[in-house]
DNA sequence: GATCATGAATACACCTGGTATAGTAATATT
DNA sequence: AATATTACTATACCAGGTGTATTCATGATC
């Protein structure tokens, strides 16, 4: 039987089993980003992160799925930043000012929110030069974009079906990745990053504005 | 000193070396596409395909990449019909059209030149299951959108900088991949897929509207 | 036609990502 | 204090992928 009731306050403490666990999380993260930054990505071994942050190599995939996984730990909290603003404005407010803010928090939050490690810096720097980064990075993204839609979906049911959601959601966020690494393979910086980003939510956002009428 | 000046003809026959090569190729990309298609994708090894296609390995290897790659054998084809497409038509015609175009075709080549092998069809199967084919495919993808979105620069270096061009492609790219996605997870048919890849298209070609006009 | 160069395929060893299993020790619950 | 969890370890294993030396058919040259 699971009972979890110990009353610790209203916001459940994590105890220390679990602080413990969280910080082998945090010190496999951090030994990762910095390997995987001193070595380049590939010459980067997970027994290598394992052994630095020691710990058995098995440990590190209790905790992560896969080696590209461990540069992916901040991704869903951007993605549950874009739900909540979707939450929180969602039928009120018109369809394109709801999508436009949701996407405009996550550039913000990508932007911003990244200097304590530097993760999404870390992450757009190794997909340039690794496959194996680069197709799970559009893996996470593809799974978040649906996430996203559906979330879309429910908020506007008799605008947009399945289908339609996840197209135009789809648009938004294929013109901002497309974008972002067209920006940094020009080797634009992260301030032009972001303003590429920008730009390319605000054409691509004209879509929402095309769902009524579709000519061809 | 390198010389391969046999007048063979105006175009260069294969030659029997050549023929073989192609004929393992082939032979590897149908084994494997029959085994991932009765067993799956994951429970098919590739000494599997390689046993049941009577070579080694190590030969897969050097036809293929990586395991996921030899159910990307047609994707070149594809590229090259969309630059045709765009080389051809390029600066006359308007940018809008020249995309829709170039999109179309490849909607249309997926759709009707995939009866041979299914090797469209089968990838769409195994992409829903496996994460792996999943990455691979959109990597694939991001990998051709760069490349029209190279093209259609060079067909419009007024109206398109880099940056720019890579996310209107990616906005017509994303909206259709997503779409398509959408579709095959709601259960639907060939038929409907391809609907819905035409109606995303025509949905995000809206964006190559708005390039003059960002209202943030 | 004999000879030589090329390159597709082989055989074999090896590394790394990822998993199964059984076990240990610290932590949480009663 | 006794018991149940559970993060982590140790170890062996499988599959994807590579390096290297070798074989052998093919294509070029004489």
């Amino acid at each position: 039987m699971i009972r979890m009731h110990y009353a610790r306050g209203v916001v459940e403490e994590p105890g220390r089993r679990e602080r413990k666990k969280q910080q082998t999380r945090r010190a496999l993260i951090e030994t990762a980003a910095r390997l995987f930054g001193e070595r380049g990505y590939d010459a980067t071994s997970v027994a290598d992160v394992a052994e630095a942050a020691d710990v058995t190599k098995r440990t590190f995939f209790l905790h992560f799925a896969t080696k590209e996984d461990v540069l992916l730990s901040d991704g869903p909290a951007r993605v549950e930043l874009a739900l909540r603003v979707i939450g929180e404005q969602a039928p009120q407010a018109p369809l394109r000012e709801v999508l436009a803010e949701a996407v405009h928090a996550m550039i913000a939050d990508t932007a911003s929110g990244d200097l304590p490690n530097g993760m999404a810096a870390l992450r757009a720097r190794l997909m340039v030069d690794s496959p194996a980064v680069q197709a799970r990075v559009l893996r996470a993204v593809f799974t978040a974009q649906a996430r996203i839609a559906e979330a879309l979906r429910g908020a506007y049911p008799e605008t947009l079906d399945r289908v339609t959601a996840a197209g135009v959601v789809g648009a938004v966020v294929g013109a901002v990745c497309a974008a972002a690494i067209a920006s940094l393979e020009n080797g634009e910086g992260p301030e032009a990053v972001s303003e590429a980003m920008r730009r390319a939510a605000a054409i691509a956002l004209h879509t929402v504005d095309a769902l009524g009428a579709e000519s061809d």
